[in-house]
DNA sequence: CTGCCTGCAAACTCTTTGCACGAAT
DNA sequence: ATTCGTGCAAAGAGTTTGCAGGCAG
């Protein structure tokens, strides 16, 4: 999906829901969309900012449930207190985290069979799956240094 | 494993890192251990109070980590603000949880592919993988109401 | 015009921490 | 006797919310 079409999304899902087009929503949207890697909501403010000053912290945190309900952008919750978000640029299947203890950083990789496995499990329960995540937490391993990350420093 | 061998395992692992057998320690792991289901810190401190009312909030959070260090206790974290913990009673493989949106109950299920998966898809990024878990989003799918959970009332 | 949206700051939740006292070794 | 562990309360991080004014529709 190019940004453009996610634009297009998003400013559809404002106007189907009765929200309106604000010029603060469409700073942080962009803002957002600016972004090759995970970012926290304070680092979307700052991004925010940079386009349209007059953002506040408030108004990114009430954005950013919208945008995911929207389905252009993905919460990451890797359990360290804040939560991560990345734009959905394709419609890829599932995706699983990898994350690096060492330097933090999040990789995103395709993990199609847990859609399989999610309902698999579900209908066992009685329930129907929503949502399936999958994290996994490594050491680098690269340089022999058991315990430090090169992209650490 | 049973409670005791539980309770042994984590009396050695105290005295082997040279911590302290302390009685709000023995009373947060016995609180702990009569648990059938996950809770949170805060039950937890309910939970041991009534074994012995010194215990205070600040040993609990200080003796969470260490239980889970020591492999008698998992931690469960939802995205949902507050972590939970079970007792581990068996050394199984990987485990999966499956997330009641309406109920909120954590099925506790087995998953051992993960172990694989996750070895996979680390050694393809130069990572050693750590642990991994996979948690699955459903709704109650009985009684055909949509959206709602029978154990919710 | 109407009422949703906003910025501000205070409040909130969960967890961590500094300090002086108390207990385990 | 040491030294670690503890309770208390305050601090901390991240997020949410009440309010009065502002702007989209």
């Amino acid at each position: 999906m190019s940004n453009d079409a996610s634009r297009e999304k998003y400013l559809q899902y404002l106007t189907q829901k009765g929200l309106r087009v604000t010029n603060q929503r469409i700073a942080i949207y962009d803002a957002a969309f600016e972004q090759k890697e995970h970012f926290t909501a304070e680092q979307l403010l700052d991004y925010a900012r940079v386009i349209d000053d007059s953002v506040s912290r408030a108004t990114v945190y009430r954005s950013l449930p919208i945008m995911t309900e929207s389905g252009i952008l993905r919460e990451v919750d890797i359990g360290s207190g804040e939560k991560f978000y990345l734009p959905i640029t394709n419609n890829t299947t599932q995706v699983a985290q990898v994350v690096c203890v060492d330097c933090d950083k999040i990789f995103e990789i395709s993990a199609p069979f847990m859609e399989w496995y999610g309902s698999t499990v579900s209908s066992k329960l009685g329930l129907t799956p929503i949502s399936q995540r999958l994290q996994v937490s490594a050491h680098c391993d690269s340089l022999r240094l058991p315990g430090t990350c090169p992209r650490r420093g």
